[in-house]
DNA sequence: TAAACAAGTTTATTTTATAAACCAAATAAT
DNA sequence: ATTATTTGGTTTATAAAATAAACTTGTTTA
């Protein structure tokens, strides 16, 4: 009846972050906060646990002498995040049941 | 950007228990209890703070000797729930759903 | 009449989300 | 030149949430 929802991507910060990289493939640290308004802080954790997860490359380069933490979605990120939205579907396309219940 | 998500309803089983009583607009407690997979706890737990923010209506009422807890949906929670899912759209790169609902 | 069952509730524990506090380096101000 | 401020984050502490285990109350059933 209703899937599981990956409690990695069922997150409002997280989800934010991965809808975010899905539409621009590449992304830096604070323009991903802006965006999202989140702290930096909590934007910190968040981007650790999808890469951990390994649903995105975090890459530490330098921006002139600036430190730079670029983000992109992997194709495993793509993946959980698309099955995501299959399974949230089960949730919010409902149907009245007709069938018979026992 | 991305609006935010009510954080009552971003919650797997309360989504689950709104998302079906939207289909049924009444069911009792073991119903709803199987139709999740939640525990009776858990489930008890998520119920009242629906009520509590009159998301949905109970109705403790017997069922000849047995008590039975009859839950429904609320005008404030239908509202609720498509707010929610209308937030829940600027994270998942959808388009609004125009079709009728009937 | 004792044991098992049904329908929940309460409580305790684990996880999670989040922000506050912190750090290091670069730039700007005095 | 030295101090202050800003940038770009990380680490840590706390508040909130989810969840299940343990418990309660009444009802059948053996």
């Amino acid at each position: 009846m209703f899937k599981p929802l990956d409690p990695l991507l069922h997150s409002e910060l997280r989800l934010a972050v991965m809808s975010l990289l899905i539409s621009v493939d590449e992304a830096e640290f604070p323009y991903i906060k802006q965006q999202t308004g989140a702290t930096a802080g909590n934007l910190s954790v968040q981007l650790d646990k999808l890469a951990t997860a390994g649903y995105i490359a975090i890459e530490k380069t330098f921006k002139g002498k600036k430190p730079c933490t670029l983000c992109r979605i992997t194709p495993v990120g793509l993946k959980a995040f698309e099955d995501y939205v299959a399974a949230l579907r089960t949730y919010l396309n409902v149907k009245p049941d007709t069938t018979q219940q026992t």
